[in-house]
DNA sequence: CTCCTCTCGATACACTGTATTGGCAATATA
DNA sequence: TATATTGCCAATACAGTGTATCGAGAGGAG
């Protein structure tokens, strides 16, 4: 039990005060360079060294306001937490949606962020925020019990964190061959189409050539309807 | 269109013959031996000089059989899919069900796979071989139409990316701690505790004390039972 | 004005993926 | 068997990474 109590986690270390006066930093202008840059060039062109010059300062002095790297990575993703609006509806259902499109929104306005949103919660200002908003926003709309109302989010950003990597990898594919889905089908697969002219895998042909071609919006929304719905029967049941 | 025509991807390209005997490589073995490394000390561990000198071999011997890193990180993911039984069952929930044990019990065996499937799949001939096997057995547990086959492993495995990337991210989290959920829910949080106290969050808090606490398996059946209800109601409606 | 403390820049280290180069060993030819 | 040729592989090099360490210099206190 000690890492967590050694070294106060970035949520409680207070920001150092600034004595000196030229070109002022703070964590709030470190975090929204790192952001910046990230939406820019992606998660990898995030190093300190860039950040930093960014912001017109050399590396090591980034650390007197975060620890670590990974320090400004949490930051980063309580600061995308920030952006999205409170979850809001009349009806349960109303409120999961709009739920999942604030994240889904902000995971494709900052790719980066589905990379970083692993297992645990990072419980930051803003998320906790947004969660205490959502769970809110759930039992004002109907949804009485509290295990419920859990099961309903956990379940629910259990698939949004899934489609949102969906949907950000489709898009750096594509960005990467220049692309688009239909085009990459058709081209990227000379060995793909080899394959399947043996006859050895019909049903993926078959996928391939008559399945209805649904956009990601489209595949997003099937998916969520499925989950409410198997929620809702839940509920009734 | 260049970049997938130019250079045959590596599932065209032929392993290449090796003429000098002594300690024999192929891609196989430095596809295992990145495997086991990456099981057993993370993704991060799995540099080409650290593979190559499991195999006794100088990092730039690698190149004659793989192109680069990420092709590399390709055939580790293929070979994971190789692993994977072919779902089986007689109802088609009983083959999704089976679909989807598969892929998780893959995902928590080989922590780092979740974090090499995003998006688009990678179609490596067991990945293929996979996905042919599913779709055959969706159809003849019963689902006819290609498109009801396609909606459902689609939905399916955005939810399962999720879920495994969760129970993963879960594992790393006790493991870096040396927590588990409930230790860490009572221990790491002095700030939490702290935040709750103020009363300015009291759904949070209730969740926390009061909300039934399921392990990561009770979860995921429960939000695969969701979806599966979802698809369900879908195809009678 | 002097002393002390704190902050920041420079430097260094171990590590990454991979381009380049050159020597050596195995094979093909005479 | 002697020679020519091929092609593989090890060594080296480079531009990056996160961050530990250290020394200089500036701000505030007495």
């Amino acid at each position: 039990m000690r890492q967590v109590a050694d070294t106060p986690s970035i949520w409680e270390r207070p920001e150092p005060p600034q004595r000196r006066a030229p070109s002022p930093l703070s964590r709030e202008r470190i975090v929204r360079a790192a952001v910046t840059l990230a939406d820019a060039e992606g998660l990898d062109a995030v190093s300190l060294r860039k950040v930093a010059a960014e912001l017109d300062a050399g590396p090591m002095r980034l650390y007197r306001y975060i620890g670590t790297k990974d320090e400004l990575l949490d930051l980063m993703v309580d600061a995308v937490y920030a952006e999205i609006p409170p979850p809001a509806g009349s009806g349960w259902r109303e409120v999961a949606r709009s739920y999942a499109h604030g994240i889904r929104t902000a995971g494709l306005q900052h790719e980066w962020l589905a990379d970083l949103l692993d297992g645990r919660p990072r419980f930051g200002p803003a998320a906790v925020t947004h969660a205490e908003a959502t769970l809110t926003a759930l039992r004002a709309a109907g949804l009485r019990e509290i295990d419920t109302i859990m099961s309903t989010v956990e379940v629910l950003s259990t698939y949004l964190r899934g489609a949102v990597r969906t949907e950000v990898g489709e898009r750096r594919a594509e960005r990467a061959s220049g692309l688009d889905e239909r085009e990459w089908q058709h081209a990227m697969a000379p060995h793909l189409l080899a394959m399947f002219a043996t006859g050895d895998y019909p049903m993926m042909s078959e996928a391939m050539h008559d399945a209805e071609h649904r956009d990601a919006t489209e595949r997003f929304e099937l998916g969520l309807g499925y989950l409410l719905d198997g929620i809702e029967q839940s509920l009734s049941g």
